[in-house]
DNA sequence: CAGTGGTCTAGACCACCGG
DNA sequence: CGGTGGTCTAGACCACTGT
């Protein structure tokens, strides 16, 4: 019953047994409240070291899935609000958690001189003179959800076509592959305005509806940046949803 | 130079090292994008073990002072945004890190039947038919900043006055010292809005105007409800941050 | 190649919780 | 008291980056 950790496998041992561990929560093997066996006992259970066994707990427990309580256990979290929340994702990867089908159209794609706001969040000198520009319709269900201005600094002579864009979807996957950048964190903030003649007409929606405005700076792995983004949601479709911690 | 670690101090050797790693960030001792001496210099230069090492730098990585590098090293990573973010905090906390004075006004305080929202957030049975709700005016800066609903469901016989909720200014002291309570984690949404008169006329806007609307539900560490907040924030006078990662 | 972080072991002692 | 998680040690080998 308790699948094995394999040595050999090309995954991490705590990595294998937080994925056997998950598997047990999301099967309904282990229940909301309910303790996971000890320490100990996984030690014996999986035979490796109760190290990598706190390592594989403790990424469970960053992901939402357990809670531990000093001196009486380690314990499954009631799922509720479980997928995937407070983390990095695309627009799409955003659709689709909340079970929309993504879609977009692309309004326009070229190049601008960055104004004072886009070379800050960019980390660019005062003296960069081109950026990349992309804006896009965003769809949930082929209805309108977001207006989305997306801004990059590619190296010397690099570039995204408006075909690679279509037929990628989504800028992430691109860039990965491309460019080899993994987005790997990004500083967000919102607010609420509201629409401009221009935006309410894309979006559908009465002029001087409110939106909420997201701002994102994205950084690689390597604390440089990637892109800077706005979204404007539309007030009406769009709730933004975050987990906190202390 | 390298403060040391007390081997007897009450705080663990982890986090003792943590804080002095964070100094010496923070008093620009190192540079950000710089690397940190590596884990095998830091074992030497402090005498604790590697492990230990780890679990200072991975607490400094997920409070966003360092970043890792495979093969290359441990960097510092650039302040930006680097104050509390993403983190659960209370109103009048969120005030003082953007540099304004917390401040409340008392608008209500009692019992009432709750609404099947308000049912479902504090996950209580159909049945139950008391809930402490408590209204506020949030000021910063003596400005109204939002308008804060928060529901309770107190154990029996026990209650908050509007004596020690003023005495106290936080009820997520109050909480903690009365109770015994402390909240660790938080589900929270965000959306957009349309003030009504009243909330206009509270929070002194043109009926009409824009809102950001917050819904959190608190937990403590046992994953039991604590509270469920509803907070109504000026459109033109607040911004949320949050801090992603992967 | 030497040096870095990534994973892992087999122990140890402590602090906390419950009966 | 025995069992739980919290901290810590002194090793080891692997995977990755640079020269």
């Amino acid at each position: 019953m308790p699948e094995m950790i394999d040595p050999n496998d090309f995954l991490p041992r705590y990595y294998q047994l937080a994925n056997i561990l998950r598997e047990s929560i999301s099967n309904g093997r282990f229940e909301a409240y309910q303790p996971i066996p000890s320490e100990r006992q996984l030690e014996g259970l999986y035979s490796v070291s109760r190290t990598t066994i706190r390592q594989a707990i403790d990424l469970l427990i960053r992901q939402g899935f357990l809670y531990r309580e000093h001196g009486r256990g380690t314990f499954v979290s009631p799922q509720k609000l479980q997928k995937g929340i407070s983390e990095l994702t695309s627009f799409s990867e955003d659709m689709k958690q909340r079970g929309l089908r993504p879609g977009q159209k692309i309004l326009e794609i070229g190049y601008i001189e960055p104004s004072e706001q886009v070379r800050q969040h960019l980390e660019l000198p005062a003296t960069w003179k081109q950026v990349l520009r992309i804006e896009r319709l965003r769809l949930g269900d082929d209805v309108p959800m977001g207006l989305q201005t997306s801004y990059y600094a590619l190296p010397e002579g690099q570039t995204i076509t408006r075909e690679e864009l279509e037929e990628f979807g989504s800028v992430y996957k691109m860039l990965q592959e491309k460019f080899h950048l993994i987005p790997t964190e990004a500083d967000e903030t919102l607010e609420v305005t509201l629409a401009t003649p221009r935006e309410a007409a894309l979006l559908q929606i009465p002029s001087g509806s409110p939106l909420l405005l997201s701002e994102r700076t994205t950084y690689s792995q390597a604390r440089r940046v990637i892109e800077f983004v706005k979204i404007l949601y539309r007030g009406d479709r769009y709730r933004y949803i975050a987990k906190l911690t202390r």
